[in-house]
DNA sequence: AACCGTAGTATTATAGTATAACATACTGGT
DNA sequence: ACCAGTATGTTATACTATAATACTACGGTT
């Protein structure tokens, strides 16, 4: 099927970077924003994991010629790829994504493993609908949604699992 | 109906607060926890408001024969009243919420109002079913939820509306 | 009543997250 | 070459959260 849910481990993770910075040329290009080194750097760094990045994290990971960014520096950047789309931030983590289907701008929960931190990021179609249902009998005028289950990913549960080989 | 959605203008104030402190004191006694005068305190200044409060906003609100607390003391009473369900971290504000429906334990979203900041608290069987179900399908084992919906509340709506009377 | 273990509190210090303010530099159009 | 607009570099500071440790209050023994 389409949805990819967790990364596999074995999945080819060059191809994945490649495509989301790929992705991320056309965007800015299309909407003749600038893909500055800053902003670039800070998307690759994200796009080389499959879970949330502080911005701290991010800027220690910043290689830079000695130097280290202040952190208004990741932020702008972050606030750029947040608003067209190629970043979300996980509330509960304080931390940035690289979003996994860029361009589709449908609404996702994102999944988040409390343990490996991994995050898989899913259409929730249903959910879409029934928050708008809700906000229509409220009276509530709905700007945007922050969905986020945590728990364990299947590597992790089965890891753990009573059953498991861990004993 | 049951669902109280927001506050109305009008509603008995004093008398939600008091519903809210007997029920945690019942709460504590069938738990065989203690209601200490620090739980006690917090849980009062969060049930003032119908918003999440920030834990230096409660500090400061707290008025302790001329002594400030420490963080460390606000945040341990909210753990506290966190895990008995007594009161809510609102993720997208870095703040806590008395719960408005203590007692019953289903899953519930937030609609939060970026204007005045009032949020209720929805009942949201229909979210929690869809999650469940995407959890089954993803092989995520599902331990929380953090469901919060941004926008309006019906008066700051109304009263931002083009047609409104702001012009 | 004296003792003891546990839970809760008080306090200090420090870590982690986010933004304000302002000077500088780059880009594209005239 | 100049200008306007956008993005960057830098310093400083505000806000949020936790670690570590000593102390105190309470409930159950003996």
């Amino acid at each position: 099927m389409d949805q990819s849910f967790f990364p596999e481990r074995q999945h080819d993770h060059e191809a994945c970077i490649h495509a989301g910075m790929a992705h991320a040329e056309a965007a800015c290009e299309s909407r003749n924003e600038r893909f500055t080194a800053n902003r670039r750097s800070v998307l690759e760094l994200l796009l080389a994991v499959h879970r949330p990045l502080g911005v701290y994290e991010l800027m220690k990971q910043f290689d830079w010629k000695g130097r280290r960014p202040a952190p208004a520096q990741i932020y702008r950047a972050l606030e750029f790829l947040e608003s067209i789309g190629l970043v979300h931030r996980i509330e509960s983590c304080n931390a940035y994504l690289a979003c996994s289907r860029p361009g589709r701008h449908h609404c996702t929960i994102f999944l988040v493993c409390e343990q490996c931190k991994t995050v898989a990021e899913v259409e929730a179609k249903r959910m879409q609908d029934a928050i708008a249902d809700l906000a229509d009998q409220t009276g509530f005028e709905l700007h945007s949604q922050v969905l986020e289950a945590r728990g364990l990913c299947p590597d992790c549960a089965s890891a753990t699992a009573p059953d498991g080989s861990d004993h």
